[in-house]
DNA sequence: CTTAGTGCAAAACCTTTGCAACTCT
DNA sequence: AGAGTTGCAAAGGTTTTGCACTAAG
């Protein structure tokens, strides 16, 4: 599990937010659902379920807060709202996402390959990149199926 | 140039779409800025600024309509808002976008590195991979600068 | 107790849609 | 002529914001 308690409750110290139990509600529902890509409405449904009231607009700035401080990651799969993860970088593994474009299931692959491109980039570009993020496109094993037939 | 207008007026016949003042116009805009990567708003500008009242509504359904003929690839840069370019995917080299986190410039980076990776993928996971989208995310040359000051 | 956070409703944005008028082919 | 297209205004959906109230440190 990439989630340390301890780390996050210093990092909230730190700059003096606090850890409401709405904060510690929303990142519960990342926990509860690890593989999972949840929009600002798929968080405040779950968080309904565990009969808990959030305000809509709580959960948005709870999410932002949550990117700032690199807990989650937010990401766009080109469906119109943001969706987060928890966020693995400190970990070696990257992990990159296959989008299908018949049904729109989103699969996670683990691979380190990019590391060595990202330091060919870094040196040849100029910039100093702390971060990337890869999608690709195509067709899962079922969709490809049935559009072959 | 990526853009061949034959080839485009064979895509428009084909499905009997309609090769319209408005979508040549809004194609040129593409053509002029080249290695932008604009949003419907700023498409509505440019047309604009050539003394061309369009709808805003119809830049985005022509934006709409290019993307799906592959003439334009639809992106998000995280900023709310889609962005286009000219889609370059029939000629063998791909480019990359490096977004710097501070002061949002996007530069574009050419590699094919990621062809192999790709294929490496596609094998593994079972996906037929048809495209690919990668951000870097880092701090460009002036603002890594300015940072260490 | 002081400062930050919450909830609500309203506002702000970007994007899509219904419809009557219009125009390529 | 006829199917597709446009423009406008209205509606839709997501995200942000102002403000009075509440609660964590």
């Amino acid at each position: 599990m990439a989630i340390d308690m301890n780390d996050i409750r210093q990092k909230f110290q730190e700059k003096q937010y606090k850890l409401t139990p709405q904060r510690q509600i929303i990142l519960q529902s990342f926990i509860e659902h690890q593989d999972e890509h949840l929009s600002a409405e798929d968080v405040h449904v779950i968080v309904r379920q565990h009969s808990s009231e959030i305000g809509l607009a709580t959960v948005y700035r709870t999410l932002e807060l949550f990117s700032e401080l690199e807990v989650l990651q937010k990401m766009d799969f080109g469906d119109g709202r943001s969706r987060y993860e928890i966020n693995e970088k400190s970990t070696p593994h990257h992990h990159h996402h296959l989008i299908c474009l018949a049904c729109g299931k989103v699969k996670e692959f683990e691979d380190d390959l990019l590391e060595t491109l990202e330091t060919t980039i870094a040196r040849k570009s100029n910039f100093m990149i702390v971060d990337h993020q890869v999608k690709f496109y195509g067709y899962c094993q079922e969709c490809k199926i049935s559009r072959e037939e």
